[in-house]
DNA sequence: ACTGATAGATTAACACCGTTAAGTGAAATT
DNA sequence: AATTTCACTTAACGGTGTTAATCTATCAGT
């Protein structure tokens, strides 16, 4: 009776494929500029068979964008989770983050400045999505620096979301805005963090 | 012969009607969701007569995009010019760049966190742009407080930048992330201001 | 083994989109 | 009066996301 399980298997694998080739051109052509008709050509089916694996456009996107959660927040995790001075190891976090962004432009504008006001589903709540996720992360690194007297006692909330809009807003400058004269990379972003963080100090 | 300068005339108000009905459009339903025919039936031409004034729907946005700035650069003058204490100053027209985009979020988000890589045109050169003009105004309040040994003495312009980035990020976030739990929005505001500020201080 | 249901995939079609080319008609020029 | 100019329109091209209808191959039940 393994032949329905096959079915099944293949299935998610054409799932699986689609996924695969819609983050790679989201990734290197940008969400507006891939149509599923392009889509479907690369995998080799017609386009409306993506709509019976996936609602819409928006929501083929919407699984991306947790995964690309899922991968920054790996990432800062493995940076950050090896050092021991609490402080550097916020940082790191925080650097990680922006680099993560930098380094995945397309990825990090589709999942972080996506067109305003469009949401998967309408049923959709911030609660236990991806994105809260990794910002919680953020705000436990923040709260072991407050309880180790390293940071100012004031409210970790404001001083985790500040922290959040200080990278966010490094990272899409940094992207979006290419022919800035931007100092150097580095420079900016090591300034972005070390006012806040020292700007949280006791 | 004032008939030819008539004539002029006519022309010149059909294009700003065209600019007037477009801004308001993507003020309102954001730039994506506005298209050249909707423009079209509102000023009762058809749609090809906007490609006779502006080179592509992108031009259009240009030209709005321009005029945001331009009044962006006036609010925060406005709001900063009559104040003494350099810091208050400086932080004043931090917040009002903030609230100003959270104000009006799709003209923000049509200005600063347009589609990445899409320029009006492949000679467009930042120099002598808005978007430049309005950034010299902070660098230029930046470099006051350093002159007057109100802020540290470093570089001036990652100093500006990293301010950029934090009250750029925290408008965005607050315009693209309504899902969010925030903290009250003008806590966060501040929290971002000084920190920042501060962390610069000498 | 034949019939009918099931379900994955396809083709055709709809209503849009930005944009270009060709055509129209009235005013200005000669 | 004939011709040119020019603002404007209509028609069309190639694209988009998405839906409905259709095909077809496999499966279940008799």
């Amino acid at each position: 009776m393994g032949i329905k399980e096959r079915r099944e298997r293949e299935k998610e694998n054409l799932r699986q494929d689609i996924l695969d080739v819609a983050r790679e051109m989201f990734a290197t052509e940008g969400y507006e500029s891939v149509s599923m008709r392009k889509i479907a050509d690369k995998i080799e089916y017609s386009a409306t068979t993506i709509y019976l694996y996936f609602k819409d456009k928006n929501e083929l996107l919407y699984q991306i964008c947790e995964e690309t959660f899922a991968q920054l927040g790996e990432k800062i995790r493995a940076v950050s989770e090896p050092e021991t001075d609490l402080i550097i190891r916020l940082k790191k976090g925080l650097r990680a983050y922006i680099e993560f962004g930098v380094a995945h432009p397309h990825h990090y504008q589709v999942t972080f400045m996506s067109p305003v006001f469009s949401h998967p589903t309408d049923e959709y709540h911030y609660e236990g999505s991806m994105g809260e996720r990794t910002f919680n992360f953020l705000r436990e690194e923040v709260t072991n620096c407050v309880a180790a007297g390293k940071l100012r006692n004031g409210d970790i909330d404001a001083i985790s979301q500040a922290l959040w809009a200080g990278i966010h807003g490094t990272t899409s400058l940094l992207i979006g805005h290419i022919d800035f004269p931007f100092v150097e990379q580095n420079k900016l972003i090591e300034t972005v963090i070390d006012s806040m963080v020292d700007g949280f100090k006791t």
